[in-house]
DNA sequence: AACCCCTACAACCGCCTTCCC
DNA sequence: CGGGAAGGCGGTTGTAGGGGT
């Protein structure tokens, strides 16, 4: 038997953080994994690496299997029937292409800006954020300003969490997220500023007061 | 037992971005 | 600044395994 086998580096890595890797959950998805799934789709659309950033655990590929297998039958149901008869070929989260996804566009940052927020957001947790949208993350804090920024960051964060589970509750009953244009990217400022609002507050938790 | 159908999920593919020289 | 290498991502495919007939 031939036991060389032909990975490249992309292949391992991939195999590593959607199989090896120790911290992934093996268990289904919980109710409460599926309820966040759902908002944050709503919200994100196919953004699945974002998406299971929020969920502990969890792989890009798993939240993305997961939607493909279990979720996107209930948000289509008739899915199922088409994808038997390959009468769609796109993934069934083409519906959430729909959505007026947020397309911040890629920025870099230089390590010595003060406080190097980002790598202290990546840290906790918030590493896609900080890499991909920090566009639109200005962070102004001094060096002084460092401690109490990352001392209000986990705070921050649930209650980012729970701003966004607001957010779109009160989106589920106006009914209004979802709906948009397919070119929405050249449209897409006004609504990234607005969902990224919750986030420009966890950023500017040390100027306010925590709930 | 053999066959067919369906589902779940790991893996692949191609594109884009970032990094480095 | 340009180009190649590497990394990361979303979309899609392949296939093992389970259930039904």
């Amino acid at each position: 038997m031939d036991t060389r086998l032909n990975r490249c580096r992309k292949s391992c890595r991939l195999r590593w953080v959607n199989y090896l890797n120790p911290n992934i959950k093996r268990e289904e998805f919980g109710s409460d994994e599926v309820d966040l799934l759902l908002r944050l789709h709503k919200l994100l659309g196919n953004r699945w690496s974002l998406i299971a950033g929020r969920l502990p655990g969890r792989t890009a590929n798993d939240v993305k299997n997961y939607w493909n297998t279990n979720l996107a039958k209930k948000q289509e149901p008739c899915y199922a029937s088409k994808m038997r008869k390959r009468e769609i070929t796109c993934s069934p989260t083409a519906p959430a292409e729909k959505l007026n996804v947020i397309r911040p566009q890629p920025r870099s940052f230089s390590s010595n800006n003060g406080c190097s927020s980002l790598n202290v957001l990546s840290e906790v947790g918030f590493g896609e954020v900080s890499t991909k949208y920090g566009s639109i993350i200005t962070c102004n804090k001094g060096k002084e300003k460092c401690d109490n920024f990352v001392n209000n960051l986990m705070d921050g964060e649930i209650m980012w969490t729970k701003s966004l589970l607001e957010e779109n509750q009160e989106a589920d009953a106006v009914g209004t997220v979802g709906t948009t244009s397919d070119e929405g990217d050249s449209s897409s400022t006004d609504s990234m500023s607005s969902t990224f609002e919750n986030l420009g507050s966890l950023f500017n938790a040390d100027t306010r007061e925590v709930d």
